[in-house]
DNA sequence: TATTTTATGCAATATATATTGCATTATAAA
DNA sequence: TTTATAATGCAATATATATTGCATAAAATA
């Protein structure tokens, strides 16, 4: 994208020209300065019926403020509204240093815009959603390949410690995927969690779904935008969209809606989670009896 | 300006699109969906370029979704992008959430002060040191106990992809521990992870870094604060503050201070980190060979 | 693997947008 | 008011953008 200098900026360009503005050239500015952010998508002729002057007019004023056309106008205003804007401002900052080095400060700043990211991407409605199915069910399958680790250990914890019964099955091959799977029940629950669909998927990932639509569990899926396009669809669909989308390993904002998950959860039932802690600190002891520290 | 119901949102028409979705409009929705505010500029073949993709695509995918054509699908992501960055918006969805349980809105913005006082406690420097290490390194140990087990899970398949050896000693008691680490030797490194110490430190801690200070391999500390207090001291210690301290089960901190380890070095040795993708790639063309989707 | 179905890029065409010459109208100066 | 000057709209033209039929390539299916 083009780089405008503060000279560019419409409104100075405007103040500072020296010919003559006419009555149409004054309306036709005052709604660009007036609505700024309306004019960003107007043609020539839209805006020009705006003023109620000719699309020739706009052209005309264009090049008096000195743009190769009105094109280049729109650019500008484009590019003033755009700055008003700060979160588009840091996506930018964070891709032009995202190609080089490491550097922690630009790491910080990306994972930042990613995590204000997902406060658009997903809503409180869908986490509560989630929450609810999770708090039905009988046993919770937490189903994906080698970059969902971290998220499937993460929610693994946080679900066991709410009382709930969980299996991880990472990484696994079709065959063994199936053989885990025997036992799904109509009251179980699957979450299954990809990105850049459909390379990350797990493994027979169509017959995963197939099977638990068959068997009337509930499922879920966690992952990128990329998720939104398989099919067959889950119960429920958690799309997390980041703005440097695939560049980057970490997946803080799936992480957080993980964690989102299980707060909301662990609010909804403390009961179970008091017992599930009960019952780990129980155990703990009657470990530590018998040998060392668990 | 035409009123777009919540049905003409972009993201739903994809999640609810029932028939086949490819990955040609799989990227192109990415992209829609992961910088909308740049495509709300963009034409028909601006955006199939960015896609790598053909225009034609485009269009096609707008008809798939339900648009009259292109155009009409950008002005649905006018509308979307309008809507979402407008502050009133943000507002709202705060307002009506902070009533329920865990609040999402929330969530994102104590992981956001997490993240922005990482900067504050750790320096530059020390992940650079941290990267020195680990480029030495022949065998790297990551051990640790529940809490940080998608830390190491992260950790893990960086190193692993940069072509480095890693070792996870996860959740191990002590004797366990002990034969795992028979074969620790003085080129190797030793990182564990320990939250509110000594809670959460690894089992056998002391006797884990007497150890190896005896072989000579070097030994990362990675944790909160609390790491700070332990002893024998590690040769590298990386503590993160967090303004929440133990409140919070994520820790998103230390996950991004794994990561800038991951690049710095996989920056540091190119070659190797590519030798490690390469030889990834040919484990996984003979896996498949074998049977299925690895 | 062979066959069918579907998706894609290319190039032709259609449409929308932008620009310009010219006639007309409005404005400013005498 | 008259005349000169400039601005505007109109219609023609140029350019950019969008769409579509068709051949090819890719994917799904048998």
């Amino acid at each position: 994208m083009k780089v405008y200098n503060s000279l560019e900026n419409f409104k100075y360009l405007v103040e500072s020209y020296d010919g003559k503005l006419t009555n149409a050239d004054r309306d036709l500015i005052s709604i660009v300065l007036g609505e700024p952010s309306e004019v960003v998508y107007l043609s020539s002729s839209e805006l020009a019926a705006k003023a109620n002057v000719h699309a020739s007019t706009v052209v005309r004023l264009a090049r008096k403020l000195g743009f190769k056309g009105y094109p280049e106008m729109r650019n500008s205003v484009r590019y003033d509204v755009d700055q008003n804007f700060s979160f588009v401002n840091i996506n930018q900052q964070r891709r032009t240093s995202i190609s080089q080095g490491s550097n922690l400060t630009s790491l910080v700043e990306g994972e930042i815009a990613a995590l204000a990211a997902v406060v658009s991407s997903i809503s409180q409605r869908q986490i509560d959603d989630g929450a609810q199915l999770l708090a039905n069910a009988d046993v919770i399958y937490l189903v994906g390949r080698g970059g969902a680790a971290p998220l499937i250990a993460h929610l693994d914890r946080r679900l066991r410690r709410s009382g709930l019964r969980v299996e991880t099955l990472l990484n696994l091959q079709r065959r063994d995927m199936a053989e885990r799977l025997i036992n799904l029940q109509i009251n179980d629950v699957v979450i299954s969690f990809g990105f850049q669909a459909p390379i990350s998927l797990p493994a027979g990932f169509k017959a995963l779904m197939d099977h638990a639509h068959l068997i009337g569990a509930k499922t879920i899926n966690i992952g990128d935008t990329s998720i939104l396009t398989v099919r067959p669809r889950a119960n429920l669909t958690l799309s997390i969209s980041r703005p440097d989308e695939g560049a980057m390993q970490l997946r803080s904002g799936a992480m957080l809606v993980c964690e989102a998950l299980a707060m909301t959860l662990a609010n909804k039932n403390p009961e179970r989670a008091l017992l599930g802690l009960e019952s780990l600190e129980r155990l703990r002891t009657d470990m530590q009896n018998i040998k060392g520290n668990l």
